[in-house]
DNA sequence: AGCACGCCGACT
DNA sequence: GTCGGCGTGCTC
């Protein structure tokens, strides 16, 4: 092959690219795809990323030069510039923006990376799924840790993927002696510099074994053996901001391209994932363990005074729990506060020692006989156990009104589950909701059947995809008419089976003084859905003061 | 995204 | 007259 004249870059633009620069001659030793380059790009200097090298260029202007070649060797390789494209497309940014969300802050502008050329490929491979299904929290890691011991043995990397820092603590305890020697945790609060060290590591081959938040399913953990999501269903794996991807569906394209295992694990796993193991792409392991029945008590025949929550059923049920010198544990949503729920039970049980916990409490009140919580309760799921748990109002969390609410009410009730020894209660308006009567049923196979069948219905994920574009602006009319100028080009463009809806103010209609309104597109291929927002949204310049944003699924 | 170009209103 | 607002086009 003649002597590559071209390079293709791309940059971190809402422009597609990629753009064609001239090669001079003594880079020409240098340039490689997956470099970081220097370049000329719309009259000012950027960083890019060659994609691919090319004899001769199909653009007909005239060619800008490379100024120059960043590293001694290419940053990404070639399994992460097809995750770049494969990105892009199913997230619906560029490739550029996708390689510069793939790098450290630090390497987002014109330093040099000290990285070592990429050793020879040798795929572990073949790529595989499985969910583990692991109802209790201990049996997964009888699989976990001696699937993680070979890889490492074996002489590849390894990622582990957590949610929270609660997780990151019982997961780091559990690596123990693999997590001293060689673990690397990403953390988004570093400082750029060391979160760039961080990465070197990973980079470099020196750390084998990575652990992380979201964004670590980007570390470039080298011979990529095995990739771990750590329940797999937490909301916490989708990034809060543009773009809005989902970390355990990179980990998905990932592990294909690199050619690995991916092992997700979870005590209530995803629809997405329970259907993907129906559709035989994935396997699934069900680690059962005998857990506390589920109750719904209906509140349906008592009149509640506004703001209170313990019916008089609640009372009996708490009263023989006292009784018997036993705990019992009351779950509450943050936004409600405990405070107003521990002074009615206070009254209620004036005898009984109440205490609350949440978000901003310094340690759980392992002495009372009634605690009330909210979620942070599980920053102690591994360890707290009640007799008693009750649901205090189970309908708020079913019927939010996004579609994976029943998914996260199944959830969390598995959670509670798992620190409860005699009962969980679930107080209920709906007690006659065949979904709900599922999600309290013995076999868990009963909630997700309705629930995939309601999906399937409804036509809802992962039966379609629902592609929301946020405009969000300063000025609600300004927002408003460019949902809706936005609108008027996206509808024409739609096919037989892809549905535009008409432009709403968001779930969140204002936000730090921002107000904000979506159009929704759905469609059964996701591709195709995509596609048309991208082609949509390269027609569509949105006015000075508003901001547009895309959520896919 | 970010920049240049170009067209209209209100200021020394 | 001309300064500067922002709509429009373009980036190898």
């Amino acid at each position: 092959m003649t002597r590559p004249l071209i390079a293709q870059v791309v940059v971190g633009v809402p422009v597609e690219g990629p753009f064609d620069y001239l090669i001079p001659d003594e880079l020409s030793a240098k340039v490689a795809a997956g470099q970081r380059v220097l370049v000329r790009f719309a009259g000012r200097k950027r960083v890019g990323v060659i994609v691919r090298l090319l004899a001769n260029t199909e653009h007909t202007g005239k060619l800008s030069v490379l100024m120059n070649v960043l590293d001694a060797a290419p940053v990404f390789s070639p399994e992460f510039i097809r995750l770049a494209d494969v990105f892009a497309r199913r997230f619906a940014c560029t490739t550029g923006e996708a390689f510069e969300l793939f790098l450290p802050a630090y390497l987002r502008e014109a330093k040099i990376a000290a990285v070592t050329p990429h050793g020879p490929r040798a795929p572990q491979g073949p790529f595989s799924v499985d969910m583990i299904f692991d109802r209790g929290q201990t049996k997964r890691w009888d699989i976990l840790l001696p699937r993680i011991t070979a890889t490492l043995r074996e002489g590849y990397g390894v990622l582990v993927l957590v949610p929270d820092s609660a997780r990151l603590a019982d997961v780091l305890a559990k690596l123990g002696p693999l997590a001293k020697a060689e673990e690397r945790v990403f953390l988004a609060q570093d400082t750029p510099k060391k979160e760039y060290d961080r990465w070197l590591k990973a980079r470099n081959g020196q750390a084998r074994l990575v652990v992380g938040f979201v964004s670590a399913v980007f570390a470039p953990v080298q011979r990529l053996g095995l990739v771990v999501v750590i329940d797999e269903e937490s909301a916490a794996y989708k990034n809060d901001q543009s773009p809005f991807y989902h970390a355990r569906d990179v980990a998905f394209a990932r592990a294909a391209i690199e050619g690995c295992a991916l092992v997700c694990v979870s005590s209530a796993p995803s629809a997405e994932m329970w259907h993907k193991a129906g559709a035989g792409e994935a396997s699934l392991t069900r680690l059962d363990e005998a857990l506390a029945p589920v109750k719904l008590l209906d509140l349906t025949n008592f009149k509640m005074k506004k703001g209170t929550y313990v019916s008089p059923g609640l009372r009996q049920l708490i009263e023989t729990t006292l009784k018997n010198g036993h705990k019992a544990l009351c779950y509450i949503q943050a936004a409600r506060g405990v405070a107003g729920v521990v002074a009615e039970i206070k009254k209620i049980f004036s005898s009984a020692r109440v205490e609350g916990y949440d978000k901003a409490s310094a340690a759980l009140g392992t002495d009372a006989d009634i605690l009330v919580v909210t979620q942070a309760v599980f920053r102690h799921r591994a360890s707290f156990k009640a007799a008693l748990t009750v649901v205090l109002d189970i309908d708020w969390e079913f019927h939010k009104h996004h579609y994976q609410a029943a998914q996260g009410a199944f959830a969390l009730v598995q959670y509670l589950r798992q620190m409860t020894q005699e009962q969980v209660v679930l107080q209920t308006r709906n007690a006659a909701d065949p979904l709900l009567q599922a999600l309290a049923a013995p076999d868990p196979a009963a909630f997700y059947d309705r629930e995939l069948a309601q999906r399937r219905a409804m036509e809802l994920p992962p039966f379609a995809t629902h592609v929301t574009i946020i405009l969000r602006s300063a000025d609600f009319e300004l927002a408003c008419g460019e949902a809706k100028r936005l609108y008027d080009i996206l509808d024409p463009l739609r096919s037989g089976d892809v549905m535009v809806l008409e432009p709403q103010e968001d779930r969140a209609a204002i936000v730090r003084g921002k107000f904000r309104f979506c159009v929704t597109l759905q469609g059964p291929d996701r591709d195709v859905v995509v596609g048309i927002v991208k082609g949509a949204l390269k027609a569509f310049r949105p006015r000075k003061g508003t901001v547009v944003t895309v959520n896919v699924d």
